[in-house]
DNA sequence: GTGGTCTAGACCACC
DNA sequence: GTGGTCTAGACCACA
């Protein structure tokens, strides 16, 4: 797994396992791997997964039980997606749309780059 | 004016040059606040302006003429018109794709949920 | 470590970790000293270190990890090198040879005056 | 005239002047342009000029008759060529012979290199 | 007046 | 511990 550097890695781990979440990859009470499996599977700190997961579990995403392991939570889909789309209106959208308006792309042109691009 | 605590305010008060650079309200040859009134305009410690000028004099937006002060490059327009779409087509526009995606948003809608914020 | 008034302190920092890459006293992701190290080593305040490493990662010779430290570059020697003998060949050698053509120094001469030094 | 941001415009203003006294284009006892003439062809602030002209005077090169005009000292050939070979030997030389080391360099090759630069 | 640099010291996020 | 940023204040060369 490769970082950028404009985000903090803890949350670039968390944004991936939403991710999973989010294409069902990841479900309801499915276990995720342990703290040091993570850690040695893409070569980060421990501690930095440590605060992912605590992030993670803060957000109600996952949950832990003492000696066994951390858990994908029950309602974890809909609560991620309902996290990632007051994200995407109150916050994404609109920065993207004045980015657009200053460099004088309009939203018909938006799917023939994004075509371009793939 | 305001900052917020995502990016460094250097890099902040670089944008804001650069959109009044898009917005022509900037143009060639114009001289630009000092770093002193810059810094006593918007608040910030001088340091800080200097870093902005050193950045954007870095990409080819301002020079400086010695003893006098920064200035608006000759193809400033240009040049950060093609810094900022390549950084939109490269990064951001691909990004924001897979976000929709995720979230199940499709381009036709994105009009419409950007008129509902403002 | 002595600094000279011609220059940046900074900038001999620079210079002098590029002269090490260049005699392969640092290789490639060898870890150079933190900030706060060798700003205490050569006795500078630690933001002059700070503004040295932002200038050698940003000409590709070093790289960061968070948290971490700084590391040489895997292409430090070649880029170093390169960096070097550009600005060699376009600016010191040209300014080199019209002073000494005004003093009316050969080329075949620097030998001797050179060993003449030492 | 063009300027360079390395070194002082009124350094390079006076080592325009020195090259044209080692070039005998300006010969002893010559008059040289008055400050306000100077200052408007090669576009600079007469404050600079001022400074360039008192710092040849102070290295004795020029001379000033009050009311009249600055012009060439007598003896300036010799003392700029002495000047100027001064610092060549003293710092030129092994700085360059330096930066030769660490790129590889050698003395029997400067002449091709320059050759190919013209 | 202009910008450039440096010191001192602080706070922060991050690993 | 690491680096990143910011403030405060100083000094300098330069135009």
């Amino acid at each position: 797994m490769e970082f950028h550097a404009q985000q903090a890695i803890y949350l670039q781990i968390a944004d991936r396992i939403c991710e999973q979440v989010l294409r069902k990859e990841l479900n309801s009470d499915e276990r995720i791997s342990s703290v040091r499996e993570m850690a040695v599977s893409i070569e980060v700190n421990p501690n930095t997964v440590v605060r992912t997961y605590a992030y993670l579990e803060e957000q109600g995403i996952i949950y832990k039980q003492r000696g066994v392991g951390y858990f994908i939570a029950k309602d974890a889909y809909q609560r991620t997606l309902n996290l990632k789309k007051e994200y995407f209106l109150k916050r994404e959208l609109p920065v993207f749309y004045k980015t657009m308006s200053l460099l004088g792309i309009e939203f018909e042109q938006l799917k023939e780059l994004t075509d371009k691009i793939n």
